[in-house]
DNA sequence: GCCGCATGCTACTTGCGGGTAGAGTCGCAG
DNA sequence: CTGCGACTCTACCCGCAAGTAGCATGCGGC
């Protein structure tokens, strides 16, 4: 009964509840602590295959203390989703508000994105169904996930206006984009060779290039010298 | 009791099964409508919000007709998944004996993918999960995905050989072209504007130009004339 | 020291859905 | 016309997991 307790090793970064029951006050830490676990267990088994029990043995603590922290598996799911998201949401709006050219910008916007998919939100993000959440919600996400694709076709829009992107279908690429990301979930697994932001900066790189051979005089492509010819 | 009934219209493309029952001896066509019946459940309301009384009603039969013909559940989504992949396995093996240059046979997979996940059988192959499937089907389908992975790769690298495709990571590559691919699985719907074949193609067009603008004497970049500059 | 609230627990209920037992029913072979 | 086997049904079982009722416990304010 003393609080000499090891913090238990084998959970996402630690559980704020101590091995032998003792109560404290931080209802926010405990309730992300949860949210966490979630996102954790669902990338792991899958939504359905994860129940709520899992979720409570995960942190030590019981099912009704998850409840007490969340209304109801759905919520969960959502929580997930949005603090996934949240890291792709800011870096849109920030970008938008940058001087560089929309390429750049939007290499910010890949990075943040990739590394928002690696993170343990990542499987939330990509595979949180419509079918597994409440017409109410499902209708937050669809907004949510629509306000970013909306963010990358303007990207591109404004790359094709500004000359620093190829004319392009801008939904059609957005979809590529997003799709090529998205997918960095199911393959992607921590302590991999490459980080996310290596990866954010391949799938640049084939995304900008392209797979077409440059023919030779084409090394001249960044604009720095003003309209070289030859 | 004739059987003078009207064929159900609201099923994917018919069932066998007449609306008053009437047995026939074609187990492999009403095996093969359940396989498709469950492609379509699933791809509409998710593997685990599916059951098998859904699937069973769409076709105007029964729970224990259904068992009748497959297993279980699991067996269901796994025959959906090879279904779909079928097309694409095809696919890569006629592109492994083609004259053409890597590029092109590239092409050729890209476009047989892309109607193969806008099929009915697209859901379940990008979201079918291992994680809801037997260790013994799991390693299946994670070969049979692992096959057509490699098979791009190696594409990829034969087109760096023989010179129409740019030199590039052929593993991050294929990852960012088949999650392009994979994810038209979550946008595409039947009779939308753009046809798979379409969509295919404009993916295509995204990968290969790059979204890099090309400079003004790039446009020679078919190589037919030798060395055009200006 | 004691009260009240925040927190956590044990012990349930409930419904749903996968899967099955076993009894018909129809068509076809002979 | 009869019997067999392919097929389909009705009526179940059973386990699991979401969610809840209601009690226990310890902390912090006073």
């Amino acid at each position: 009964m003393t609080n000499a307790e090891r913090p238990p090793e084998h959970l996402p970064a630690g559980s704020p509840w101590p091995a032998r029951r003792l109560h404290k006050r931080d209802r926010d830490s405990k309730r992300v602590a949860i949210i966490r676990a979630a996102a954790h267990a669902f990338s792991e088994h899958g939504f359905h295959n994860t129940s709520i029990d899992m979720i409570a043995r995960a942190l030590r603590i019981t099912k009704p203390t998850v409840y007490y922290y969340v209304a109801n598996k759905e919520q969960l799911l959502f929580e997930c989703f949005v603090a996934g998201l949240e890291r792709i949401r800011t870096a849109m709006s920030r970008a938008g508000r940058l001087p560089e050219r929309a390429s750049e910008r939007l290499q910010l916007v890949i990075s943040n994105y990739a590394q928002a998919i690696a993170s343990e939100y990542g499987w939330c993000m990509v595979r949180a169904e419509d079918q597994d959440l409440s017409p109410a919600m499902s209708a937050q996400i669809k907004a949510l996930k629509s306000e970013i694709d909306q963010g990358i076709r303007r990207l591109l829009r404004e790359g094709m206006r500004d000359g620093s992107i190829q004319r392009c279908d801008p939904k059609m690429t957005a979809f590529a984009i997003a799709g090529a990301l998205n997918w960095i979930a199911h393959w992607y697994r921590q302590n991999q060779s490459m980080s996310p932001r290596q990866i954010a900066a391949a799938f640049a790189s084939i995304f900008y290039a392209g797979l077409s051979p440059r023919v030779a005089a084409d090394k001249a492509r960044r604009p720095k010298a003003p309209a070289v010819h030859k």
